[in-house]
DNA sequence: CGCTTCAAAGCC
DNA sequence: GCTTTGAAGCGT
């Protein structure tokens, strides 16, 4: 038997918008395999590349292989699952690569943090804040080595003092090493106590997450019915098999609140992995799952290219949720690819909600997932009790939206001591805003929406295209002052309607647009949760899995919002998002109650949300679906057209259906579910444009019966279809389906 | 004829 | 994605 000779020519993947991998000549005595950092020559500058193929022959005439980077390699199952997500979303696959390389890029900068000790005699002036800072020192233990800020924050002065005792000789800085890793998670924390329903779910999931197999489980639980808690002894089975876990949550979920819930169960927190992690707390993070010591990680979707050494299990929590798509750049679904990369793992996969999308729960109920239910509250505590308001007979008086029912409710509620939420999917304060003189309505110069009044903030703004002026006093159509009124509630003026209805009880008005950004929310959340606020008044965000042990009335404002908007997933997401607000009621001690105010009383998905039977609701989801030949059943894509100039967008998205069409043998810009055979296009007519950091996007809707078909297809369009030009960009979007 | 601007074409 | 390149636009 011969060695394998070294070798000589290696394929590098590069982390920018190429498909193909480079070759390059690997200089004598640099040894690389497969998965390997190196830096290579690319063009006049050097970039961070991945080996994704050794050879050993030819090569003479290529750039040559700078060097190697020290880090842990990048392991196979990454490496397919990174060919497989650029293959399925046709974009190529530098930019997927550079999804999971984009740590580690500044983990050669993290920065050396400097400590602190003393090394002299006190200093001959001595003030105040210098004495507080001796005072500290002394105090802490022997080798007294902490930051500098943190120094200066104990010692209650400014980092000025601190760097005068170091001019003067009596401190010294050290480089500290790095912060030890905390202690894994320990699967035998606590004592678990788990209803036999839970326990039965929970002995299935663990069992899974040993077998070191790719599975899929859907774990489908009622809010309330301790899903997480569940899912958490899957966690401790991958922990005592000596595996990492991966828990997907949706950004926003990623709250103190959760990762409290963890160490409570497990002893210490899991490392984090979002947007609002510091760089260098990342490149630990990183370092360390790639070393297998962190063993939990609970991540927001970019987490799911992370370079797990043995990944056992994946937990996407709150699987139905939107915000799992990634809609820029590489568009993927991370549900769905989180799936994928539990296969190349071998990993078990849960997929945990009270609301399952309707694609899981088909892959549910084809066998192709595993089905565990938790149809009941956890501790015996019950369902909250669900009634509508008829808006039509019980109507609010003119010019406000809260039903007499519904403030008597509220009233109770917080005579009670208990929190209310008052649920409405609009931000700002009034959708419309039109002219009582000559009835001039307030629409966007760039897009011809509504211009919503954000009275907060003293703006109108397009909810569209982001578009936003101040709010004129006078009417620039004619001229009349002070004759401008606001049609319809917005969030915001809910939020007014309580504070006259209820001026005495703490409010809290809360909506993706407020200032402060996600973590703000994150405090906001935390804060509603130890009680500080008696009646909150929040868009969609206040329904994302978080626990208010407080609230114990749930109301929806306006039921009837996005039911008729067009979307096919309307129906869908209308009773996910309303099952989801009721089930914030009665979550802690107290029983809880959801108010429903509609018009549409009758309406299937009021129906499934008021008689609890939302198995007969997917039923007639489902079959709707099927007929239609929508996903599951059928493949759904969008083209995404965006550009920073709405009309080169919009010609572009025109010009790329009327391509789509030819390419069916169809009618061009007439929706061709007779003209095509196999390929069903919905033209730009259908398609929302939408303006998202600061470009235009269209979208162009494709549907095909089959995968392979869509592919395809997407494909030649692309390749024959009009070429976008300057700042226009076309992405491809493929909407979750059965892809195993 | 030079200087700026902007989109297109490679990058091994 | 970034950098180079070359053609078009504009002014002297």
């Amino acid at each position: 038997m011969t060695a394998e000779p070294p070798p000589t020519v290696v394929d590098v993947l590069i982390p920018v918008a190429v498909d193909t991998a480079y070759s390059y000549r690997v200089p004598k005595g640099l040894a690389l395999a497969p998965g390997d950092f190196v830096v290579v020559p690319l063009g006049t500058r050097q970039t961070l590349g991945v080996v994704w193929e050794a050879r050993s022959a030819g090569g003479d005439n290529l750039k040559q292989v700078v060097s190697r980077e020290d880090w842990p390699p990048v392991r196979e199952p990454l490496r397919r699952f990174v060919d497989w997500l650029a293959a399925w979303t046709l974009s190529p696959r530098g930019m997927v690569l550079r999804m999971a390389v984009r740590a580690p890029e500044f983990a050669g900068a993290e920065p050396v943090r400097i400590g602190l000790r003393r090394a002299g005699p006190p200093p001959t002036r001595m003030t105040p804040a210098r004495l507080r800072v001796m005072t500290v020192l002394d105090s802490a233990e022997a080798e007294a080595v902490t930051s500098k800020k943190a120094l200066a924050e104990a010692a209650n002065c400014s980092a000025g003092v601190i760097d005068g005792l170091v001019d003067e000789g009596t401190l010294e800085t050290v480089a500290l090493p790095p912060d030890p890793l905390p202690p894994p998670p320990d699967p035998d924390a606590t004592a678990v106590v788990l209803d036999p329903a839970q326990a039965e779910a929970a002995a299935a999931l663990a069992a899974r997450a040993a077998e070191r197999r790719f599975t899929v489980s859907l774990l489908e639980g009622v809010t309330g019915s301790g899903k997480t808690e569940t899912y958490f002894e899957a966690v401790a089975s991958a922990l005592r098999s000596g595996r990492q876990t991966l828990i997907l949550l949706p950004e926003i979920a990623l709250t103190a609140q959760f990762l409290d819930r963890f160490a409570e169960r497990f002893g210490v927190r899991p490392a984090e992995w979002h947007s609002g992690v510091s760089v260098r707390r990342r490149a630990r993070a990183w370092s360390g799952i790639a070393s297998g010591e962190i063993k939990v990680v609970a991540g927001a979707r970019s987490s799911l290219f992370l370079p797990f050494a043995d990944l056992g299990l994946i937990v996407v929590d709150e699987e139905h949720e939107a915000a799992y798509k990634q809609d820029d750049g590489v568009s993927y679904h991370a549900r769905d690819m989180a799936v994928m990369r539990g296969r190349f793992e071998e990993a078990a996969v849960v997929l945990a909600s009270a609301t399952p999308s309707l694609e899981t729960r088909v892959n549910a109920e084809t066998g192709r997932y595993g089905h565990l239910r938790l149809a009941s509250r956890y501790a015996g505590r019950s369902m909250p009790a669900l009634a509508a308001v008829d808006m039509r007979r019980d109507a609010p008086p003119r010019g406000r939206w809260i039903s007499p029912p519904l403030a008597a409710a509220i009233a109770d509620t917080v005579a009670d001591g208990k929190q209310a939420l008052l649920f409405l999917n609009r931000r700002g304060y009034a959708p419309l805003t039109l002219c009582r003189s000559c009835g001039h309505r307030f629409t966007c110069g760039q897009c011809s929406a509504w211009m919503v009044d954000h009275r907060f903030r003293g703006a109108l703004v397009c909810h569209l295209c982001g578009y936003m002026e101040r709010k004129p006093d006078h009417c620039p159509h004619c001229g009349e002052v002070d004759a401008l009124v606001a049609c319809g509630p917005g969030v915001e003026r809910i939020a007014e309607e309580v504070a006259t209805l209820f001026p005495d009880a703490r409010r809290l008005v809360l909506s993706s647009d407020m200032p402060g950004g996600t973590e703000r929310l994150r405090q906001e959340l935390d804060g509603i949760a130890r009680g500080e606020v008696d009646v909150v008044v929040g868009t969609q965000l206040v329904a994302k899995g978080h626990n208010f042990p407080n609230l114990t009335l749930a109301a929806i404002v306006d039921a009837d919002v996005g039911l008729a908007n067009g979307d096919p997933r309307a129906a869908e997401r209308t009773f996910q998002l309303l099952q989801q607000v009721t089930g914030r009621a009665g979550r802690g001690e107290a029983p809880g109650r959801a108010l429903i105010q509609t018009y549409q009383p009758d309406h299937p998905v009021m129906r499934a949300l008021l008689t609890g039977d939302v198995e007969r609701f997917y039923r007639t989801e489902i079959d709707a679906r099927q007929r239609a030949g929508l996903p599951p059943f059928g493949r759904l894509a969008g083209l995404i057209v965006s550009a920073t100039d709405r009309h080169a967008a919009e010609t572009h998205a025109r010009a790329l259906a009327r391509a789509a069409y030819a390419a069916t043998g169809g009618d061009p810009l007439a929706r061709a579910a007779d003209a095509a055979p196999s390929i069903e296009v919905f033209g730009p007519a259908e398609a929302p444009i939408a303006m998202i950091r600061g470009r235009y996007r269209f979208r162009l809707l494709v549907k095909a019966p089959r995968s392979a078909d869509l592919q395809g297809f997407l494909r030649r369009i692309l390749a024959e279809g009009p070429k976008p030009t300057g700042s226009l960009r076309v992405a491809v979007d493929v909407e979750p389906q059965s892809f195993l």
